[in-house]
DNA sequence: CCGAGGTGTTCGTCAAATCGAACGATCTGA
DNA sequence: TCAGATCGTTCGATTTGACGAACACCTCGG
């Protein structure tokens, strides 16, 4: 997974680059949000875990939304390596089930299978409309694929999302290549 | 653009909803989330100001990204262009895909990867809520899938979609049976 | 020279979030 | 009916985040 822990440190730089970018200074960003500068400048220095009320203070007077401090960079393809997923209750044997991505509250999810041969770099020419994520789980094969500037290579049962409305690759290296893709726009 | 408090009670029903939304109980997601589940029966109740530490793992566990338990009321303001029609294989021309259904305008999906091993005996799966259609693409060995009075044997590749509300079977037929579940409730 | 006003950091204290254990309430199978 | 296993809640003990007051540092201007 890519999701190693808790975005401390992602957390500290975004508010230590908001804040600038705002062009503010730690005491006066402590004291709009409401907050002690002593608990902002542990923040920014990377030790602490922030509750919620205080993240939020801090948003609101920096004018970002909350999720832009808790995920600056915003990851432009999520990969979930086969059986790395988070398991979901085995209510029955026989079977065991990985959540890859659960579903927006609204939106529209088109379910496509897709097979790949091997062959020059299959770069597709126009992205789709805004919003657009694409989800792909490897049946058989191996593909490249993502965004142009971070292609990750897949085997049978990883999977990886990334938006759709960005340049991307669909590149398979392997014959026999085959998958399921996920569209989803909003 | 500030809005008025921290979203606790948003937080608390966005927590509850999506828990019961992955079929978890309070018990076991505090136990996959590894916080005490004292701690998030507080959550859930409203009572409470989480950190991020706390959050994010609880955010993991459930398998939705961070911002979806902070910002759960995502403006329903959504547009679907006119003319948008379902992707056709000739449009991509470097592979072939095939729609396989397209999404409803309302409604969310959620995409697993499950994987069956033959049993000696095989339970029915408990239905889901009502409106509920699982879709099934099968991506390697046999399954025996279906409503109980129509069970449909698929191989790799194979697609079926059928009402999840109802009781249906999943068999696997072959060692190392895997396949691609997208679950759609509205 | 030296106080005034600004920066960000470190310290002790207190309130609160988290934890672990125990609780009553359901269910299920013996 | 009872033992066992769940469910979610509540309680006290502990950890920890947030606070406010100092702190060292820097830049002006009297």
């Amino acid at each position: 997974m890519t999701v190693p822990g808790p975005p401390l440190a992602a957390i500290a730089a975004a508010l230590r680059e908001q804040r600038e970018r705002a062009g503010l200074s730690l005491t006066e960003l402590a004291r709009r949000a409401g907050v002690a500068k002593s608990t902002l400048s542990q923040l920014e220095s990377g030790a602490g875990n922030p509750s919620v009320e205080t993240l939020w203070a801090l948003a609101v007077a920096l004018g970002v939304p909350f999720s832009q401090l808790v995920e600056p960079p915003a990851p432009p393809v999520r990969v979930v390596r086969a059986g790395q997923g988070p398991l979901v209750p085995s209510e029955r044997a026989h079977f065991t089930g990985s959540l890859l991505a659960a579903g927006p509250p609204h939106g529209r999810r088109d379910i496509y299978v897709i097979t790949l041969e091997p062959g020059p770099e299959h770069r597709q020419a126009q992205p789709h409309i805004p919003g657009t994520v694409e989800h792909l789980i490897v049946a058989a094969g191996r593909v490249r694929t993502g965004p142009a500037d971070q292609v990750v290579e897949l085997g049978p049962g990883d999977y990886a999302a990334f938006a759709g409305d960005v340049p991307h690759a669909y590149e398979a290296m392997e014959p026999g290549t085959w998958a399921v893709l996920v569209m989803e726009h909003r």
